[in-house]
DNA sequence: GTCCGGACGC
DNA sequence: GCGTCGGGAC
Protein backbone atom coordinates (compact mmCIF):
# COMPACT_ATOMS: atom_id res chain seq x y z
CA UNK A 1 0.00 0.00 0.00
CA UNK A 2 1.53 3.40 -0.85
CA UNK A 3 1.46 5.98 1.63
CA UNK A 4 -0.80 8.58 -0.08
CA UNK A 5 -3.08 5.15 -0.42
CA UNK A 6 -2.82 4.81 3.76
CA UNK A 7 -3.56 8.44 4.53
CA UNK A 8 -7.07 8.84 2.35
CA UNK A 9 -8.31 5.64 3.61
CA UNK A 10 -7.42 6.98 7.23
CA UNK A 11 -8.93 10.54 6.59
CA UNK A 12 -12.25 8.96 5.63
CA UNK A 13 -12.01 6.87 8.86
CA UNK A 14 -10.91 9.50 11.12
CA UNK A 15 -14.27 12.12 9.67
CA UNK A 16 -16.61 8.61 10.31
CA UNK A 17 -15.29 8.14 13.75
CA UNK A 18 -15.43 12.26 14.81
CA UNK A 19 -18.87 11.97 13.29
CA UNK A 20 -19.54 8.90 15.31
CA UNK A 21 -17.71 11.03 18.27
CA UNK A 22 -20.41 13.96 17.97
CA UNK A 23 -22.90 11.66 18.17
CA UNK A 24 -22.43 9.07 20.75
CA UNK A 25 -19.51 10.35 23.60
CA UNK A 26 -20.24 9.54 26.56
CA UNK A 27 -21.05 12.13 29.05
CA UNK A 28 -18.17 11.98 31.24
CA UNK A 29 -18.05 15.22 33.43
CA UNK A 30 -14.46 15.47 32.98
CA UNK A 31 -15.11 15.64 28.71
CA UNK A 32 -15.60 18.65 26.73
CA UNK A 33 -13.41 21.13 28.63
CA UNK A 34 -15.54 21.17 32.84
CA UNK A 35 -12.87 20.40 34.34
CA UNK A 36 -9.49 21.52 35.05
CA UNK A 37 -5.80 19.62 33.19
CA UNK A 38 -5.61 18.02 36.75
CA UNK A 39 -9.16 16.79 37.24
CA UNK A 40 -8.61 15.20 33.91
CA UNK A 41 -4.84 13.82 35.45
CA UNK A 42 -7.20 12.08 38.27
CA UNK A 43 -9.98 10.97 36.09
CA UNK A 44 -7.14 9.21 34.18
CA UNK A 45 -5.40 7.69 37.07
CA UNK A 46 -8.67 6.33 38.55
CA UNK A 47 -9.56 4.53 35.28
CA UNK A 48 -6.41 2.43 34.97
CA UNK A 49 -7.93 -0.68 35.06
CA UNK A 50 -11.28 0.35 36.02
CA UNK A 51 -14.61 0.70 33.97
CA UNK A 52 -15.61 4.36 33.93
CA UNK A 53 -19.24 3.68 34.87
CA UNK A 54 -17.49 3.30 38.63
CA UNK A 55 -15.10 5.90 38.22
CA UNK A 56 -17.79 8.74 37.84
CA UNK A 57 -18.95 8.81 41.52
CA UNK A 58 -15.67 8.60 42.71
CA UNK A 59 -14.31 11.21 40.43
CA UNK A 60 -17.02 13.81 41.28
CA UNK A 61 -16.95 13.53 45.47
CA UNK A 62 -13.17 13.57 44.83
CA UNK A 63 -12.61 16.29 43.23
CA UNK A 64 -15.41 18.44 45.15
CA UNK A 65 -12.94 17.26 48.38
CA UNK A 66 -9.96 18.16 46.91
CA UNK A 67 -10.27 20.48 43.33
CA UNK A 68 -6.66 20.75 42.99
CA UNK A 69 -3.08 19.37 43.60
CA UNK A 70 -2.28 21.67 46.68
CA UNK A 71 -5.98 20.70 48.28
CA UNK A 72 -5.06 16.61 47.83
CA UNK A 73 -1.30 17.03 48.83
CA UNK A 74 -2.61 18.48 52.12
CA UNK A 75 -5.27 15.71 52.86
CA UNK A 76 -4.33 13.05 55.65
CA UNK A 77 -3.47 10.33 54.10
CA UNK A 78 -6.05 8.10 56.05
CA UNK A 79 -8.32 10.15 54.53
CA UNK A 80 -6.99 9.98 50.72
CA UNK A 81 -7.34 6.00 51.28
CA UNK A 82 -10.49 6.10 52.98
CA UNK A 83 -12.11 8.33 49.82
CA UNK A 84 -10.67 5.84 47.39
CA UNK A 85 -13.08 3.17 48.72
CA UNK A 86 -13.38 0.07 46.45
CA UNK A 87 -11.91 1.68 43.41
CA UNK A 88 -9.22 -0.95 43.79
CA UNK A 89 -5.41 -1.04 43.28
CA UNK A 90 -5.50 1.54 46.47
CA UNK A 91 -1.85 2.19 45.74
CA UNK A 92 -2.95 4.20 42.58
CA UNK A 93 -4.49 6.79 45.96
CA UNK A 94 -0.99 7.30 47.53
CA UNK A 95 0.28 7.85 44.11
CA UNK A 96 -1.73 10.26 43.14
CA UNK A 97 -1.51 11.91 46.49
CA UNK A 98 2.79 11.39 45.71
CA UNK A 99 1.98 13.36 42.09
CA UNK A 100 -0.22 16.28 43.88
CA UNK A 101 2.64 16.81 46.14
CA UNK A 102 5.03 17.15 43.53
CA UNK A 103 2.97 19.13 41.50
CA UNK A 104 2.10 21.48 44.06
CA UNK A 105 5.15 21.49 45.57
CA UNK A 106 7.67 21.29 42.44
CA UNK A 107 4.96 23.51 39.45
CA UNK A 108 3.47 26.06 41.94
CA UNK A 109 0.21 23.75 41.06
CA UNK A 110 0.33 23.61 37.73
CA UNK A 111 0.84 20.44 35.32
CA UNK A 112 3.82 20.38 33.74
CA UNK A 113 3.17 19.74 29.35
CA UNK A 114 5.61 17.90 28.83
CA UNK A 115 5.84 14.06 28.47
CA UNK A 116 8.97 13.40 30.31
CA UNK A 117 8.04 15.34 33.27
CA UNK A 118 4.55 14.12 34.02
CA UNK A 119 5.79 10.54 33.33
CA UNK A 120 8.08 11.19 36.17
CA UNK A 121 5.27 12.08 38.50
CA UNK A 122 4.23 9.13 40.81
CA UNK A 123 1.53 7.03 39.09
CA UNK A 124 2.03 8.56 35.67
CA UNK A 125 3.06 6.23 33.06
CA UNK A 126 3.06 6.61 29.26
CA UNK A 127 -0.72 5.98 28.95
CA UNK A 128 -1.26 8.70 30.89
CA UNK A 129 0.99 11.37 30.61
CA UNK A 130 0.05 10.66 26.51
CA UNK A 131 -4.03 11.44 28.12
CA UNK A 132 -3.42 14.20 29.66
CA UNK A 133 -1.30 15.85 26.74
CA UNK A 134 -3.89 15.06 23.92
CA UNK A 135 -7.48 15.36 26.33
CA UNK A 136 -6.13 18.32 28.97
CA UNK A 137 -3.79 20.51 27.03
CA UNK A 138 -4.63 19.67 23.30
CA UNK A 139 -1.36 18.23 22.44
CA UNK A 140 -0.67 16.00 19.35
CA UNK A 141 0.63 12.95 20.48
CA UNK A 142 -0.38 8.72 20.12
CA UNK A 143 -2.11 7.87 23.37
CA UNK A 144 -1.55 4.15 23.48
CA UNK A 145 -3.70 1.75 25.91
CA UNK A 146 -5.28 -1.83 25.81
CA UNK A 147 -8.64 0.07 23.32
CA UNK A 148 -6.55 1.67 21.01
CA UNK A 149 -4.51 -1.21 20.49
CA UNK A 150 -7.02 -3.55 20.10
CA UNK A 151 -9.07 -1.14 17.49
CA UNK A 152 -6.22 0.12 15.29
CA UNK A 153 -5.10 -3.39 15.11
CA UNK A 154 -8.60 -4.77 13.94
CA UNK A 155 -9.06 -2.02 11.78
CA UNK A 156 -5.83 -1.38 9.63
CA UNK A 157 -3.80 -4.65 10.22
CA UNK A 158 -6.85 -7.01 9.97
CA UNK A 159 -5.81 -8.83 13.37
CA UNK A 160 -5.94 -9.18 16.91
CA UNK A 161 -3.66 -7.26 19.15
CA UNK A 162 -1.17 -8.90 21.40
CA UNK A 163 -1.03 -9.10 24.72
CA UNK A 164 1.96 -7.57 27.12
CA UNK A 165 3.37 -4.43 26.42
CA UNK A 166 2.72 -2.31 23.13
CA UNK A 167 5.17 -3.83 20.56
CA UNK A 168 7.29 -1.40 18.52
CA UNK A 169 4.90 -1.85 15.13
CA UNK A 170 1.95 -0.91 17.24
CA UNK A 171 3.37 2.34 18.60
CA UNK A 172 4.47 3.08 14.71
CA UNK A 173 1.11 2.10 13.49
CA UNK A 174 -0.46 4.51 16.01
CA UNK A 175 2.00 7.21 15.28
CA UNK A 176 1.40 6.79 11.10
CA UNK A 177 -2.27 6.86 11.86
CA UNK A 178 -2.77 10.23 13.79
CA UNK A 179 -4.04 12.73 12.06
CA UNK A 180 -1.45 15.61 10.97
CA UNK A 181 -4.11 18.41 12.46
CA UNK A 182 -3.62 18.91 16.01
CA UNK A 183 -7.23 19.35 17.17
CA UNK A 184 -8.36 16.56 14.62
CA UNK A 185 -5.91 13.90 16.54
CA UNK A 186 -7.28 14.62 19.79
CA UNK A 187 -10.85 14.17 18.41
CA UNK A 188 -9.30 10.57 17.01
CA UNK A 189 -7.66 9.60 20.06
CA UNK A 190 -10.61 10.25 22.07
CA UNK A 191 -13.16 8.49 19.26
CA UNK A 192 -10.47 5.44 18.76
CA UNK A 193 -10.73 4.90 22.37
CA UNK A 194 -14.21 5.53 22.89
CA UNK A 195 -15.23 3.15 20.17
CA UNK A 196 -12.86 0.44 21.68
CA UNK A 197 -15.18 0.87 25.04
CA UNK A 198 -18.87 0.76 23.33
CA UNK A 199 -18.53 -0.90 20.20
CA UNK A 200 -15.15 -2.53 19.32
CA UNK A 201 -15.08 -4.47 22.17
CA UNK A 202 -12.79 -7.42 22.87
CA UNK A 203 -14.56 -10.32 23.42
CA UNK A 204 -18.31 -9.69 21.75
CA UNK A 205 -17.56 -6.07 18.89
CA UNK A 206 -20.84 -4.85 17.81
CA UNK A 207 -19.64 -4.38 14.04
CA UNK A 208 -23.47 -4.07 13.30
CA UNK A 209 -23.08 -0.97 15.49
CA UNK A 210 -19.74 0.00 14.37
CA UNK A 211 -19.27 3.54 11.97
CA UNK A 212 -16.19 2.15 10.27
CA UNK A 213 -17.30 -1.36 9.86
CA UNK A 214 -17.17 -0.75 6.34
CA UNK A 215 -12.92 0.03 6.08
CA UNK A 216 -11.99 -2.41 8.73
CA UNK A 217 -9.33 -5.59 8.12
CA UNK A 218 -10.60 -7.14 10.72
CA UNK A 219 -13.81 -7.46 9.72
CA UNK A 220 -13.32 -8.26 5.95
CA UNK A 221 -11.05 -11.05 6.54
CA UNK A 222 -13.66 -12.62 8.54
CA UNK A 223 -12.88 -11.88 12.02
CA UNK A 224 -9.80 -14.31 12.69
CA UNK A 225 -9.18 -15.16 15.68
CA UNK A 226 -11.74 -13.50 17.53
CA UNK A 227 -12.70 -14.20 21.26
CA UNK A 228 -9.33 -16.03 21.53
CA UNK A 229 -6.86 -15.25 24.22
CA UNK A 230 -4.98 -11.80 23.31
CA UNK A 231 -4.07 -10.26 26.29
CA UNK A 232 -2.04 -11.04 28.57
CA UNK A 233 -4.01 -13.18 31.12
CA UNK A 234 -5.06 -11.65 34.35
CA UNK A 235 -4.80 -12.42 37.60
CA UNK A 236 -7.10 -14.70 39.53
CA UNK A 237 -8.83 -12.77 42.37
CA UNK A 238 -10.29 -15.33 44.65
CA UNK A 239 -8.07 -16.32 47.39
CA UNK A 240 -5.40 -14.40 46.54
CA UNK A 241 -2.81 -11.64 48.27
CA UNK A 242 -5.38 -9.21 46.83
CA UNK A 243 -8.53 -10.41 48.47
CA UNK A 244 -6.54 -10.72 51.54
CA UNK A 245 -5.13 -7.30 51.07
CA UNK A 246 -8.46 -5.91 50.08
CA UNK A 247 -10.71 -7.44 53.11
CA UNK A 248 -8.14 -5.90 55.66
CA UNK A 249 -8.19 -2.41 54.20
CA UNK A 250 -11.82 -2.60 53.62
CA UNK A 251 -12.08 -3.39 57.57
CA UNK A 252 -9.71 -0.21 57.99
CA UNK A 253 -11.71 2.22 56.10
CA UNK A 254 -14.93 0.77 58.14
CA UNK A 255 -13.73 1.99 61.49
CA UNK A 256 -14.50 5.16 62.86
CA UNK A 257 -11.84 7.57 61.88
CA UNK A 258 -8.83 7.48 64.34
CA UNK A 259 -9.33 4.16 66.07
CA UNK A 260 -7.52 1.00 65.60
CA UNK A 261 -8.49 -2.62 64.69
CA UNK A 262 -7.40 -5.00 67.20
CA UNK A 263 -5.32 -8.18 66.78
CA UNK A 264 -7.80 -10.59 67.35
CA UNK A 265 -10.23 -8.53 65.28
CA UNK A 266 -7.48 -8.62 62.74
CA UNK A 267 -7.36 -12.14 62.63
CA UNK A 268 -10.76 -13.14 62.04
CA UNK A 269 -10.34 -11.68 58.46
CA UNK A 270 -8.61 -14.50 56.96
CA UNK A 271 -8.10 -17.75 57.94
CA UNK A 272 -4.99 -18.88 56.47
CA UNK A 273 -2.92 -16.57 59.31
CA UNK A 274 0.46 -17.16 56.86
CA UNK A 275 -0.97 -15.66 54.10
CA UNK A 276 -2.51 -12.91 56.54
CA UNK A 277 0.54 -12.08 58.43
CA UNK A 278 2.01 -11.28 54.41
CA UNK A 279 -0.67 -9.11 53.33
CA UNK A 280 -0.92 -7.03 56.29
CA UNK A 281 3.21 -6.70 56.17
CA UNK A 282 3.15 -5.75 52.49
CA UNK A 283 0.29 -3.21 53.35
CA UNK A 284 3.02 -1.92 55.66
CA UNK A 285 5.41 -1.33 53.17
CA UNK A 286 3.37 -0.01 50.92
CA UNK A 287 2.10 2.83 53.25
CA UNK A 288 -1.51 2.42 53.09
CA UNK A 289 -1.39 0.90 56.65
CA UNK A 290 0.09 1.29 60.28
CA UNK A 291 1.11 -1.54 62.72
CA UNK A 292 1.15 -0.72 66.37
CA UNK A 293 3.23 -2.79 69.20
CA UNK A 294 0.48 -4.46 70.14
CA UNK A 295 -0.22 -5.73 66.56
CA UNK A 296 -3.81 -3.33 66.20
CA UNK A 297 -4.16 -2.39 62.64
CA UNK A 298 -5.34 1.13 61.09
CA UNK A 299 -5.09 3.78 58.15
CA UNK A 300 -2.21 5.68 58.46
CA UNK A 301 -2.42 8.99 60.24
CA UNK A 302 0.47 11.13 59.38
C1' DG B 1 -15.22 -17.81 33.40
C1' DT B 2 -13.37 -12.99 30.94
C1' DC B 3 -12.43 -8.26 30.72
C1' DC B 4 -11.52 -3.72 32.30
C1' DG B 5 -9.14 3.54 29.14
C1' DG B 6 -1.88 0.68 33.59
C1' DA B 7 2.12 1.44 36.57
C1' DC B 8 5.92 -0.33 38.68
C1' DG B 9 9.64 -3.40 40.37
C1' DC B 10 12.66 -6.70 39.06
C1' DG C 1 9.34 -9.35 29.58
C1' DC C 2 6.89 -11.04 33.68
C1' DG C 3 4.59 -10.81 38.34
C1' DT C 4 2.01 -8.02 41.29
C1' DC C 5 -1.37 -4.82 42.56
C1' DG C 6 -8.80 -4.72 43.55
C1' DG C 7 -13.01 -5.28 42.60
C1' DG C 8 -16.99 -5.23 39.80
C1' DA C 9 -19.77 -6.19 35.67
C1' DC C 10 -21.24 -9.37 32.33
Amino acid sequence: MKAQDAFDANAEVALRLGAWWEANARDLPWRFGRTTPWGVLVSEVMSQQTQMSRVVPYWQSWMERWPDARALADAPKAEVITAWGRLGYPRRALRLQECAQAVAGQYADELPQTYDALTALPGIGDYTASAVLSFAFGRRIAVIDTNIRRVLSRVFVGTESRGGAASAAERALANRVLPKDVKRSVTWNQSVMELGAVVCTAKNPLCDACPIAHDCAFLKAGRPGLGEKRTRPRQRFQGTDRQVRGLVLAALRALPAGTSLERSKVEQLWKDHGQLAACVASLDDDGLIEIAKDGSLSLPQG
